[in-house]
DNA sequence: CAAATACGTTACGGATCGTTTCGGATTTCT
DNA sequence: AGAAATCCGAAACGATCCGTAACGTATTTG
């Protein structure tokens, strides 16, 4: 969650267990989320306005702005809730099997439900909100990074690739392919296109590395 | 340009010569799209409205409507005009000198001119413009893969890599890993990245190939 | 009960959108 | 010369959404 930090008192830093007045509604929060989510599928994040959000979530705008302070951050968090339990860690005893499984599942997650359209908003909106910007890196782009670091890391210990890799470019490879054809729809991502870059890249690093 | 079809007759087609009425100023033109340009290199696009284009250009917002239709087509107007003649076919004899001559030239353009900002501007315009995103396809990254194609079917002649070669995912994973690091920023795009990058793609297709 | 905070409603001023209307300028066609 | 077509800049329009503020009410702690 994104919630502000109540005017006086507050959480678990205070001494005092409770904050003072009234708290905050858990309902609303839900409501919110759920209304931002169907809007997002529906018309994208562009075309969502946070009005639309408060009238369908029946809750006032000044519930919203005092839990989020953009819409792009309410975004965010209604999308990585959908998002992260659609990204898992796969574990298929090579580096290929793993590639291969990371990426179909990022293309299905993308292709086959509204995640597409809210991803390609999040990155669009996040190009003019430093804030969203610093807030994507954190919570979607280097978790799933640091998994797939993992997925390399393991091909390592096993000795399929040299330690010398760069894992950092190789992620900036996978991502980057797939979300260059997302985001401009100049081809689309078929099994064959997920198949050749895990191929490509694959082939570029088993071989010796500087 | 994007010029409008005038209302009754028009440009070349009518076996009249001239089109009926007063024609279009080539100085306004020439204006807003001047305009259009210090705009978005002081504010980006997003923070630019066509009232300020119009203001600083000295024309009524008419006659920008009259011309485009969208902010997003008239400032990949203004971007095209600069962005193309920064992109020149290298040829060094090599594919890895021509791979690194291209993507250098393109890192240096976005990340030392206002063409980085104009760039993802445009993108994350396109995102919710079908309109801009199928005309920046046409006018911008079709052009440029056209460029790069050249080179590798240069390299498959001179049997540097093997003809079977897939080269729209090669094209790919070369611009979509670096447009990924301009778009997110989680990091620079620094000479090493650049080289590496070339390195794996490279070591990745000059092996035999499906 | 008092203090603090959250709630939903309503209203506000401001920005920008894309369109329309206006009087005037410029050009071609008859 | 005059009619018709098109463009020009200026101004005004209704609409939408922004983010904030006021209001009276509800809920919780002390």
């Amino acid at each position: 969650m994104n919630a502000e930090i109540p005017g006086g008192a507050a959480g678990a830093g205070s001494g005092t267990g409770a904050p003072r007045g009234r708290p905050r509604s858990v309902e609303a929060d839900r409501a919110i989320l759920t209304a931002t989510l169907e809007l997002l599928a529906e018309r994208g994040l562009d075309a969502t306005s946070i009005e639309e959000v408060a009238a369908r979530a029946g809750v006032g705008k000044t519930t919203i702005y005092r839990r989020w302070t953009s819409k792009g951050l309410l975004a965010l968090d209604a999308f990585v809730i959908s998002f992260r339990e659609e990204q898992p860690l796969p574990d298929t005893g090579t580096l290929r099997g793993d590639l291969l499984s990371a990426l179909h599942a990022w293309v299905r997650a993308v292709t086959q439900t509204a995640m597409g359209p809210m991803l390609t908003g999040l990155i669009a909106e996040a190009q003019h909100d430093p804030e969203l910007r610093g807030a994507w890196r954190d919570r979607v782009l280097e978790p799933l990074r640091t998994q797939h670091r993992v997925m390399l890391d393991r091909a390592i210990a096993r000795g399929e690739i040299p330690a010398s890799v760069d894992r950092d470019v190789v992620l900036d490879l996978f991502f980057g392919a797939a979300e260059h054809r997302l985001l401009l729809g100049h081809l689309p991502m078929t099994g064959e296109f997920i198949a050749r870059v895990v191929d490509v890249i694959l082939a570029g690093i088993t071989r010796t590395q500087t």
